[in-house]
DNA sequence: CAGGAAGCAGAACGCTCGTTCTGCTTCGGG
DNA sequence: CCCGAAGCAGAACGAGCGTTCTGCTTCCTG
């Protein structure tokens, strides 16, 4: 070990990241990669491995970081409908806001890669089970305190929402206009909502 | 005029629909496609154009039959909240049964194609908007015979419905067990009915 | 029945991709 | 202070892609 590495790995992976979740798997080659982040192919494969495991790493930090960002007040005892009512609504203003749908790493993974490539459909799986299983957790603080639809069971809607927010997500991306997004919110709540 | 096809273009173009249904646009290469189909290259270019016009008529191809296969119904006077969850319920059933999970050809166009090809997009963004219309025209009636939710707004509705067919496909996708898939749709129809 | 326009199969072309290799630069340890 | 392990930039390679071209076959038309 003599001379020290001039990028930062964690920085890199998000610039990845971002990449992969804006132009998916196969339109992302190693050469973008290279130019955003301005590692060199030396780099990226002594550090990341191939293109296949850079995108796996680049999806364990993608799941991450929405887990850390989005999800975690859902596990407060204190947390409610509200809390995942925000969750929709910060993805909704997240695409609007910015500069054009973002895209999501998790929808590019299920639709492009996950049913041509069992190891990454396994974790994708894992992540979106964890997902639903904060959603439901949410649902059942909204429970204990009457927030929801009589007869509701919080697991069967940890799912819903889980799959919901992928619904909400691909009209994004398909370009629906932001009054068909706040319907397709509303209408998901009404479904937990009591 | 003088020597005939010795394929027809109408086949062809179904058996294209399911090559790039299973495995997107960038997955799927036009010898894949010479493979499947049997026609030859000079075939494919000179009947449908390059690649991306394919495609295009791919996309074309599977609206027209989803809307006529599924929706159809929905535009029947005495069509109701059952006949919109059949629609659901038959996604569910089609891809159990099948060989795997077939994925839809609108969800990969939304993901993989549309945010890079603003005339896709546009033809998706059509279709779509004519599936919302369609589910809002099914909840009209089902609302003028006391099925829906109170202050239910079809148009609202159509929207919401529309991203939740895509949200099961995208659990679909992703592997979800069946009994996840059910939930979602019970959720989803909890969202519209009494 | 013969000419030729149109379909066919497959070779070929130019390009891009993921990956590896090469020669150079850096800098801690003896 | 200099040796060499490790990082760097970019050339290079083999494979696969979309597309076009070539030589042959078919069969309607006059």
């Amino acid at each position: 070990m003599v001379r020290n590495r001039e990028f930062d790995p964690q920085a890199a992976l998000g610039q990845v990241v971002q990449l992969f979740t804006e132009r998916g798997y196969r339109r992302t080659s190693m050469e973008d990669i290279v130019q955003a982040t301005g590692v060199s192919r030396y780099g990226l494969y002594g550090t990341f491995g191939n293109k296949r495991e850079l995108f796996a790493q680049a999806l364990e930090r993608y799941a991450d970081d929405m887990g850390r960002q989005a999800f975690l007040r859902l596990l407060e005892p204190d947390a409610g409908l509200a809390d995942i009512r925000r969750i929709f609504e910060e993805r909704v203003l997240d695409a609007c806001e910015g500069h054009g749908p973002r895209g999501c790493l998790l929808c590019q993974t299920a639709i492009e890669v996950a049913p041509h490539d069992d190891g990454l459909q396994e974790v994708l799986l894992r992540f979106l089970k964890r997902m639903a299983k904060t959603f439901a957790v949410g649902l059942e603080n909204a429970q204990a305190r009457g927030e929801t639809r009589a007869g509701l069971d919080p697991k069967a809607g940890g799912d819903y929402l889980t799959g919901a927010l992928f619904g909400l997500i691909m009209m994004q991306r398909a370009g629906f206009p932001r009054a068909s997004l706040n319907a397709f919110v509303d209408g998901t709540m009404a479904a937990v909502a009591a």
